[in-house]
DNA sequence: CTCGATGCAAAACGTTTGCAGTCTT
DNA sequence: AAGACTGCAAACGTTTTGCATCGAG
């Protein structure tokens, strides 16, 4: 993400948020981070500089990025796990209404599968794929 | 997955462990099950059988099935989650000895994704592409 | 009989919430 | 000055652990 403060001060200013010490803080160490922290590393991260800073303002100001479309959550629907026994190769399609799961399994998906084990040198011990999309029952509730 | 009693029995046998009224009874419900369920929804199944079961059991029972390999944890490494502000299609390549995580872009992945979209009625909202893989460094230390 | 499995209770862990006080606008 | 933000502490839901008892082999 290649953002500086005087524009995340507009995105914030153009969305009604106010701007905060921690919260440029941490979207400055978020946004530039490449190792995908998580939210204790971001704590202790910004704690260096805002001694008094709680772990609450954090997952506020993640909250906040995610919801700026700024950064995106790893492993959505974190808790609780799920478990599938289904160990084809398949994409989980998870409805974020309902949190259903199906699995969806194809051509297209198990080529993709293929050429991306023999780009990484043929030793993927795992995969996990999710995309997510309104279910039918959830589209047709509306 | 079609597995049966006498299968399974010979599967915990043959791995030294031994077989008892509660796992069978989780191991057919979690390997037939196609909702991808919880740990709490298997708890609570199971416990219309066998009231006094506890979810220990349960956990330990799922960790049982995770190291034969007959189910997957979705969202694997769920706690804590990890953010990434990377916002073009990616694969996340995940250490699992140190859990380090890398993007990875290639024309393989953008191509998948875009098929997959077109398949999936083009109204995908978000997707979360995970391969396990051990790192160099960690390759290094072995 | 032995050792692994169960199940209770308590602890651990990441995350969320309520609220009083503070700071941006 | 108003209302959004902070940060503490407590609560929450999921998962793990310690340990006494039980039961499969």
């Amino acid at each position: 993400m290649d953002i500086n403060d005087e524009k995340l001060i507009k995105l914030f200013h153009s969305r009604g948020f106010k701007v905060t010490p921690q919260r440029l803080g941490i979207c400055n160490y978020v946004l530039k981070s490449t190792d995908h922290p998580s939210a204790e590393k971001i704590y202790s991260n910004i704690k260096k500089k805002y001694k008094t800073i709680s772990r609450a303002t954090v997952y506020k100001t993640i909250a906040l990025l995610k919801e700026m479309g700024l950064i995106s959550e790893l492993n959505l629907n974190t808790t609780p796990s799920r478990y599938d026994p289904n160990q084809n190769i398949h994409v989980n399609i998870i409805c974020p209404k309902c949190n259903s799961i199906s699995d969806y399994e194809s051509e297209v998906v198990e080529e993709f599968f293929l050429n991306l084990k023999s780009e990484l040198d043929n030793d993927i011990l795992g995969q996990n794929l999710d995309v997510y999309k309104i279910c039918e029952t959830c589209s047709k509730k509306k």
